[in-house]
DNA sequence: TTGCGATCGAACCGATCGGTACGAACTCGG
DNA sequence: CCGAGTTCGTACCGATCGGTTCGATCGCAA
């Protein structure tokens, strides 16, 4: 039990606690394959306490994703940023991270895309689009770093590869993708630079 | 109304009708964006047919998912094969193709990934590996008839390529993911032919 | 003409959905 | 010690879900 019966000490670490605990729910069943009550009881909170902090099951949804897309945002970042110096180094290490992650049991690609095809309509269509700006910022400012002539061009081109991989470990081969994605991701970075360096 | 009231000249045609005109509903609303009730009023169809004929919901997803498999397989293969002989102008065709397609207002991403995305079970997902499976083969071809040194790597990668296009196209810019990665695609099979050629 | 099979339309079923209401239990600040 | 605020558990609401059943209607083959 998360929270005891009383008033909690703090009514925001409730909120915070029950996306946590929702986060993985939402992402196993699908955001319609879970129903308010189930998700209340194995979140071991009352329907009241939900709607009270969320308004309704969208608000759950919309708190759970832009949580999910932080915090996935600054996963990348930090595995680009670990890799070192290099922008070559660190576009590998990103693919090499999401290849991991492919691998993991509990993988069933990307919460974001899950989620925009199945509530094809607002918050969950512009959180998703939200989600992609960010990581297209920080593939295009890998491809300008790198020294690419058009890093507005690659960095698209790595976003293409970056969410092709995700689908397809997800729906098709999760043991290639990621490993496909890189060498493929590297090749381009290669032919972007101008002739030397 | 697609069928009169008694008996059909051929019970067949009844449901392939049904196939075609639930295709696009499913497609538009999710596969469980619309109810039972709803898609047999806009078939103009009673509950009862479509029962006898599918069994339950799930057996009319999977036949409209299977037709819409074999119909988009055989329209991307058409339009590779009317670009000519040239392999890598065939590769083009087939991303200009999917440029257009991104392009049209009833655009929502691939049926089948969406699908996928919402029943995570069978028989879903096993319909979505096989046209996976179909895709990457035309792929795979296109990349062994360019001369590629690994065509099974290459064939791969351009299937990233094309599902991260269709992905992009349907969440964040469908203005510019064809052409991108039909760019990203026509520097890889360059890059993947042995020196020469 | 008779009978079989396909179809319609509507009623009906139990289950589940998202969401609300309420009394009781509990904590904490004043 | 008391009242405000939080939470729980449960009951409840109307709507909708997938699926079944049934009488009536109609086409077609025998």
């Amino acid at each position: 039990m998360p929270v005891p019966k009383g008033s909690t000490i703090d009514p925001e670490r409730t909120r915070s606690s029950i996306i946590d605990a929702a986060t993985p729910l939402l992402y196993e069943r699908g955001l319609d394959g879970i129903g308010v009550a189930e998700l209340c009881s194995r979140l071991g909170v009352s329907k009241e306490t939900l709607y009270r902090h969320f308004g309704n099951k969208d608000g759950l949804v919309e708190a759970v994703l832009k949580a999910r897309s932080d915090r996935v945002t600054s996963w990348i970042a930090t595995a680009a940023a670990a890799a070192g110096e290099d922008p070559r180094d660190q576009l590998a290490a990103v693919f090499d991270e999401l290849q991991q992650w492919y691998e993991e049991p509990s993988f069933r690609g990307c919460a974001m895309h899950n989620a925009a095809a199945q509530h094809q309509a607002q918050p969950v269509t512009g959180i998703t689009a939200r989600h992609l700006d960010r990581r297209l910022d920080l593939l295009t400012a890998i491809a300008r770093r790198a020294g690419a002539a058009d890093p507005e061009t690659l960095g698209r081109q790595l976003l293409l590869l970056v969410e092709g991989a995700t689908l397809i470990a997800a729906h098709h081969d999760r043991t290639s993708a990621g490993t496909h994605a890189k060498q493929a991701a590297l090749a381009l970075l290669d032919a972007a630079r101008p002739a030397g360096a």
